[in-house]
DNA sequence: CATGAACTGTAGTATTATCTACACTTGTAA
DNA sequence: TTACAAGTGTAGATAATACTACAGTTCATG
């Protein structure tokens, strides 16, 4: 569905982004699963023909790098999400997700600072609007 | 991977569990593209044998039912988005969503009302278990 | 400059997801 | 009770994903 990622493409995808431009067999020995170079390296060509990653020769490897930026990614998930599960609303998932998973005392107060300076955030936004 | 839905079978989930037990001819005409009623009927057969939903025969046709419950496909979801872009913390998923979605006045409030009273919550339960 | 470890390209196969076509069945209403 | 609209089952086509095998290429090194 979409241009979003399967799920051997987001294991790589993961891999690229946390680690930055590699060669297959870094990649190989990062992946979460056994997976054998030449499988690994027909997903590469899979992502590359997409679009979503580039690579470069540098010695007689090919380095790959990603181009579709994480948080896009993240966003395209979040939105999918909201849609199946909070009737399209991001602020009725953070709800959903406030009141179902585990939070300590720590990250709750994290939580209502940050709910806090975007409050702040988008009153001086209306304000410098007016101006 | 795992027991996720494919996006086609999300498609249909969602409608089921939005509007509860139907036959195959409504399911078509909620569902989001133009999809053949055999097309559909062959993606609930497969959701059936993975045992995501049930039906029973009303009439001359089935009626399907979800019994996967939505809660638990939007856990294994979040899990998974926390996983890829949050190093696996929930509570760093909900931050990076406060962070970037928008979010008006009364939307943040909620938010923080919500956090407060999980930490109430919490302090309960610790103090529950002592005693 | 020969050699071998490290890479690459690609052809072929298995599996899964999705869709199409079509013939058979069933309930109901005239 | 017959006819037909509404449903059903299923075989087979197509496409995408994933994996395997293997032969050819490249570069650093003795």
């Amino acid at each position: 569905m979409m241009s979003s990622f399967t799920a051997g493409e987001l294991e790589i995808m993961k891999i690229l982004w946390d680690y930055g431009e590699q060669k297959p067999s870094e990649i190989q020995g990062r992946h979460p699963r056994p997976i054998k170079n030449a499988a690994l390296r027909f997903q590469l060509k899979i992502l590359f023909e997409k679009g979503h990653i580039v690579r470069r020769k540098m010695g007689k490897a090919y380095y790959y790098k990603a181009v579709t930026p994480r948080k896009g990614a993240f966003k395209k998930m979040v939105r999918r999400i909201a849609e199946i599960y909070c009737q399209g609303s991001t602020a009725g998932l953070i709800a959903e997700l406030i009141k179902t998973e585990k939070l300590n005392e720590a990250e709750i107060q994290e939580l209502k600072q940050l709910a806090e300076e975007k409050r702040t955030t988008n009153l001086a936004k209306k304000g410098s609007r007016k101006s």
